[in-house]
DNA sequence: GATGAAAAGATCATGAT
DNA sequence: ATCATGATCTTTTCATC
């Protein structure tokens, strides 16, 4: 019920973000303990919201969707009124990866992945420009994304 | 064997992009199929390279890494040799989520999550902004960051 | 916490449609 | 391709240390 992470916990995040569907008989062997006590420190992981999701990884590139951009836009006025209501639609369209809410001179950045550059084009121009309270895009191309699987404590 | 999805595979990716340790059997039946159809989809997915993963997802700041950022960085001269060191470096950094790639002014961002202010601070001063090829680093800080969790393809 | 054994349940290969 | 069925393996619980 602690907010602490031993060894035993951190192997276990380790190996069930390298794959979630690695047997409990074989975690508990990685990590050095009996698999009901595997079974317990992983329940106790997700209780604790240390581990929030399995999820199955897709491949953009394999559902058709070769090219990624980031879309900076800069919301006027910036209030709530109108960026929760744009937050909801951004999140909605089914181009959209992520979105990173920043500070600075731009407000929303919205990663996204689509087919080719036409696509993009449209998108732009016929769903998001289309809105008034966007008062400025940037279009960031992306040569390649890396993501790092494994997230840990830093120290 | 084809690069074509059927409503079956799409149904499968959204629930195991939802849920990857769904049982067999329950994915079986939210899709529609017999499990052994399932488990045929599935292996399918996987071995034409849609799935390319389950992993565990979780949560940063459960593991006292409250603040996010993203780090453009500008590299000169941008030539591999300089680059892919580079590359390599920022990925093996434990605060690095993932590295972008880009057109434009800056050649890279990179997202990162720390436990507060100060250690991004001393971060960038002291692991980062000491490499020489390093030209230009602008931080941009990330109140939040939603994903949408469930990618299928755009038409 | 860890262990071992037994019950419940999931996976998987096979043969049929 | 899809399905139904047993054989096999895993997970889970519980009693115990």
């Amino acid at each position: 019920m602690n907010g602490e992470l031993d060894s035993t916990d951190r192997a276990i995040l380790r190996e069930l973000q390298n794959d979630a569907r690695l047997p409990n008989k074989d975690l508990a062997e990685r990590v050095g303990v009996a698999p009901s006590t595997a079974l317990e420190r992983v329940r106790g992981l997700r209780r604790r919201g240390l581990i929030t999701a399995f999820r199955a990884e897709v491949d953009t590139r394999a559902l058709g969707r070769s090219l990624q951009a980031l879309l900076a836009l800069r919301v006027r006025p910036h209030t709530s009124q109108l960026v929760d209501p744009l937050r909801t639609f951004v999140l909605g369209l089914p181009e959209t990866i992520a979105l990173f809410h920043v500070a600075g001179p731009e407000d929303f950045l919205v990663h996204v992945a689509v087919p080719d550059a036409d696509h993009l084009h449209r998108m732009i121009l016929e769903r998001i420009l289309v809105r008034p309270e966007i008062i400025h895009l940037e279009t960031t191309l992306i040569y390649r994304t890396e993501r790092q699987p494994i997230q840990l404590p830093v120290d």
